[in-house]
DNA sequence: CATTTATGACGT
DNA sequence: GACGTCATA
């Protein structure tokens, strides 16, 4: 039937779910006596008191903003509480927010699809669940409201005291005479009310929600009535918002695109670009950009959410700021070793808990060219195919930082005059993982190929001689790795006796010991349990690779709630003899300071000696003479496993059901070493899915990625467009 | 060269 | 597929 109407059947119910000052609401949970002081959560305290990286309401009462250092924090509030984020390795760890953040998701992924945006933020479609309870209980059939979607904002909705009131709210949410876009809205805002109130229950914290009838202007409204509060936006006010909403404002227009619509054609508000036709917009940002803005200044967003509950990349990176910029390859290999043993567990986890596999490695870095003139220079990126294992990574990575560096430094390989200036500095180092696929739960015969007797631990001898090592050498820049090998690389360095003096020299903070090295394999398996359901549900679709189903994939938090202290069960039942528990109610009642009892373990930091943080190949690729390694190798277990819970030998069938994220790795590796059956994740090189046999690689196809939509857009829309995901979906 | 550290998306 | 750029919090 075709649809040329001004129709709201189409109508979408899109609500985005925005965490209130995240990280100071993980922190706070984690030690209750924080909960009602000002509080920031402030990362590296040694210069100026920090970076905030996030501020509590309080705090910002008293003008204390993100991203202030938190010596000024102090100067603006000095009653401030400022709480580290976690180190690990140097660095900071932002594991704990990203597991909260999951907590949170696999609630809301409850009654609709749901997209991760970020660490705290959520995107839902709850268009079904809005339609059945329309047509099962619609809001007007209901004698009383809940009192917390009474709290709710209903944009446009005039009100006698500035606020809408309950009364009003009330009215609005259960109007029969509503049309049908309205009444869905209605439902949108009880369902979010609802799941609100199940994330609070559940844990502890409060967010901000928009609702309507798309993520553009759901977005907006998350952010209007803050914290703890939700707006829906009525189709009826969209136009009212728009008109006067600063351009900067919007998603995607806060960078340089928003400042060139205001210094170039004087754009100040979302409204005036109504005054630009759809050809001169196009003319302008070009076909698909000019479109867009077109379209959102109009409301109209045809987006969907996209069912992903899961992050698409993962990363770990570091700043070295001013001073602290990395001058020696040996400071830079001691960081990339850092970043690449987080990447290596975090894609240790995401393996074992979602059954999926990266298959690309990129590094990132930012320089200074400081031998001529100080100039900066883009540092280039490379990636590379993954192989997982922490050696290896740690390996690949220092190649394509390798082949970066020579590219940054131009072929003339600027020698270093003196064994002093470097003639460049590193401010920032960044590894990721990306293209991240699910591995095949589908059928018995890829573990048999994996698992199988005889190709057991024998992966790369299926291949061809070079396919596994080669890969890696081989960067995507324009130069292959090839070219650049070590006494090439020793040209451009310091003599390796006087290079690895500095070198140490320069880490003059590190203990330098170097008795041990880290030549272990990768620091995870898959376990027992995990193996059996993964490798099990045959052609049924694993289950666990559903995005759109909730995942049992976390956690330490996750399991242990059910388990949890008394007076957290009492806690929650108390909440619910009160009936509906208002928000501010559950704050209230004052019992929430003895939750949260055993939260994540600080991790200890150590700094590992230097020579614990060469790979046996690194050493072997700066030619380090062979004297100074052959004492150097000891047996050593990756920090993140020295920051586990030991666990002896006999309890580790205990330790592998019970054990949290935290400890996973590490049990498993103990276990990894009693039990031989268990396959080996260093064996297991995504590319070797290449080379699976056909019938295997047919099934894979099922779950690569699908290809990527053209970037085409549909012009002519209608009114009906304006709730419905066009077809060809817009450019972002 | 002291907004860090993640993320995601698009264009070429 | 690789890489650069932009955007957001």
């Amino acid at each position: 039937m075709p649809v040329a109407r001004p129709d709201s059947s189409g109508a979408r119910i899109i609500a985005h779910v925005d965490l209130d000052c995240f990280y100071v609401q993980v922190e706070q949970r984690k030690q209750p006596k924080l909960r009602g002081l000002p509080t920031a959560v402030v990362q590296y305290n040694e210069w100026k008191g920090g970076g905030l990286i996030a501020v509590g309401y309080e705090a910002r009462n008293y003008g204390v903003k993100r991203s202030m250092r938190g010596d000024e924090a102090k100067e603006v509030c000095p009653q401030i509480e400022l709480v580290q984020v976690p180190v690990a390795r140097g660095k900071a760890d932002l594991s704990s927010y990203r597991n909260a953040g999951s907590e949170v998701v696999s609630i809301l992924a409850r009654k609709g699809r749901c997209e991760r945006a970020s660490i705290d933020e959520v995107y839902l479609d709850l268009t079904d669940a809005a339609e059945a309870m329309l047509a099962q209980t619609p809001p007007e059939s209901l004698d009383e409201v809940d009192e917390e979607a009474l709290k709710s904002h209903i944009l446009g909705l005039e009100s006698k005291d500035g606020n809408d009131s309950k009364a009003t709210v009330k009215e609005w949410l259960c109007r029969c005479d509503a049309d049908h876009r309205d009444k869905l809205l209605a439902c949108g805002v009880l369902i979010v009310t609802e799941l609100r109130m199940q994330v609070l229950k559940e844990t502890e914290f409060t967010c901000s929600a928009g609702i309507a009838h798309n993520k553009m202007l759901a977005k907006l409204a998350s952010g209007m009535n803050k914290p703890a509060q939700q707006t829906t936006v009525p189709f009826s006010s969209v136009k009212g918002l728009l008109d006067s909403l600063p351009i900067k404002k919007m998603k995607q227009l806060g960078g340089k695109l928003g400042t060139s619509l205001q210094n170039e054609l004087g754009v100040t508000t979302v409204g005036d670009l109504l005054k630009f036709s759809e050809d001169k917009l196009q003319e302008r940002y070009g076909f698909n950009t000019g479109t867009w803005l077109w379209n959102i200044a109009r409301g109209i967003s045809g987006e969907e959410v996209q069912a992903r509950l899961l992050p698409k990349s993962h990363g770990s990176g570091k700043s070295f700021p001013g001073p602290r910029a990395l001058k020696t390859v040996a400071s830079v290999q001691h960081w990339l070793n850092q970043l690449c043993e987080e990447l290596s567990e975090r894609l240790c986890s995401d393996l074992e808990q979602n059954k999926r596999i990266a298959h690309t490695l990129t590094l990132h870095a930012s320089a200074f060219k400081s031998s001529d003139s100080d100039s900066r220079k883009k540092f280039p990126s490379k990636s590379c195919p993954l192989r997982y294992g922490t050696a290896k990574i740690q390996e690949d990575t220092f190649n394509l930082f390798q082949a970066g560096l020579r590219e940054f430094l131009g072929s003339f390989g600027v020698k270093t005059q003196g064994s002093h200036y470097s003639g460049w500095r590193i401010t920032a180092l960044s590894v990721s993982a990306s293209k991240i696929v699910p591995v095949l739960s589908g059928t018995c015969s890829i573990t048999k190929y994996f698992n199988g007797p005889d190709k057991f631990g024998s992966t790369s001898e299926q291949l061809p001689d070079n396919f596994i090592d080669a890969a890696p050498l081989s960067p995507s820049g324009s130069e292959s790795y090839s070219t650049l090998n070590s006494t090439e690389l020793q040209n451009e360095l310091p003599g390796e006796q006087v290079w690895i003096e500095h070198s140490m020299a320069d880490l003059g903070q590190l203990e330098m010991k170097a008795n041990t090295w880290n030549r272990l394999d990768p620091s995870c398996s898959i376990s027992k349990q995990t193996s059996g359901q993964w490798f099990h549900s045959g052609t049924e679709s694993s289950s666990s690779l559903d995005q759109n189903k909730p995942q049992n994939r976390d956690d330490s938090r996750m399991r242990s709630v059910p388990i949890k202290s008394n007076q957290q069960e009492h806690k929650k039942s108390a909440l619910k003899d009160k009936g509906a528990s208002s928000i501010l109610n559950f704050f209230k009642s004052g019992d929430l300071s003895c939750s949260s009892g055993n939260h994540d373990t600080e991790h200890a930091e150590t700094l590992l000696p230097l020579g614990d943080c060469l790979s046996e190949s690194n050493k072997k690729q700066v030619n380090i003479p062979k004297e100074r390694l052959d004492n150097s190798t000891g047996d050593c277990l990756s920090e993140s496993n020295q920051n586990q819970v030991n666990i002896p030998k006999e309890r580790l069938a205990e330790a592998a059901t019970t054990s949290t994220t935290t400890d996973r790795c590490g049990s498993d590796q103990i276990q990894q070493r009693s039990e031989s059956w268990k396959l080996r994740i260093e064996e297991i090189d995504p590319s070797v899915i290449d080379e699976l046999p056909k019938e295997i690689q047919d099934e894979i196809q099922a779950w690569l990625r699908p290809s990527k939509q053209p970037h085409r857009v549909k012009r002519g829309f209608t009114i009906a467009d304006y709730f419905s995901p066009s077809k060809n979906r817009l450019e972002q």
